[in-house]
DNA sequence: TTACATTAATTGTATATACATATATTTATT
DNA sequence: AATAAATATATGTATATACAATTAATGTAA
């Protein structure tokens, strides 16, 4: 077997920093806000609704914006829904689609969410200052 | 500390850019070595068993290199044991822990699996230079 | 209008994962 | 030696997710 691959190529080590880095950063924004019960695929998609400033959102609007875009944004939804988080009716002019709206119960606990995730997220950034930060997205987005 | 709310917050911005590109990376790297039947756990539990040359991994030693070290690692390794990719015995010495090894067949998956993700990942990064591989790395490391 | 294709959302199912707890073995204490 | 504490791994259960298939509504073309 041809172990001699010495040494790793740039991408690998990239690849795999960068996946281990996101996954830790998941893992500590879930944490904050584990304890609302909430999970960071809910959070998100009240994110995405309230980015919405009232006006109703169509499941796929909603799903082109998760992390994940895929079939489980109508049971995230429905998990909302249930805790009267968000609202879901029948689109009238096109009744396949549904509107999703956020509740004002959903907008109070994203007030509290913010301020959670916002206190981790600068605590795991701490790391850099705001030149080393901006460089650092410039290169994630160049990417 | 506190963030003026009607602009984000530089953290913020920080966190999800990491947090979207390690989930795109993770589903790239995933469907690299889908058709191998091998998911992104298995995939990284065979290269660190190869890492150790021969030598014996325990459950622990696995465990803390994984991407999510927890409670099943246990049954990422049945899995594996059951594709006859790595063996695992009882350890004599200490009848607690258990010894896992990479097969030969395991080895011999991992070449091909390996070439196949070089690939993806050289060409998920091609964006970047060298040059500035390694200054995100740096940036990355230092977060 | 009927038939066919397309679109939006939902559901079924298998697998994955998180979290708590259990089991087995070894180590430490009395 | 008997009992308790610590350690290594495994299991039960609930939830999450991926993927495929289904349902319902709309659009299109003969």
């Amino acid at each position: 077997m041809k172990e001699n691959k010495m040494h790793i190529p740039l991408s690998r080590k990239l690849t795999t920093t960068i996946i281990k880095k996101g996954t830790d950063f998941t893992d500590e924004v879930s944490s904050a806000i584990k304890e609302q019960g909430i999970t960071l695929q809910q959070f998100n998609a009240l994110r995405i609704l309230r980015g919405r400033n009232g006006k109703p959102a169509s499941l796929q609007d909603v799903s082109k914006d998760m992390i994940h875009a895929n079939s489980n944004t109508t049971r995230v939804i429905d998990k909302l829904v249930t805790k009267k988080l968000v609202k879901r009716v029948q689109c009238p002019s096109d009744r396949r689609q549904i509107e999703i709206t956020i509740t004002q119960e959903g907008l109070n606990l994203l007030t509290i969410l913010d301020h959670q995730v916002d206190e981790k997220e600068s605590e795991i950034t701490q790391n850099l200052n705001d030149e080393e930060k901006k460089r650092l997205i410039a290169l994630l987005m160049k990417l």
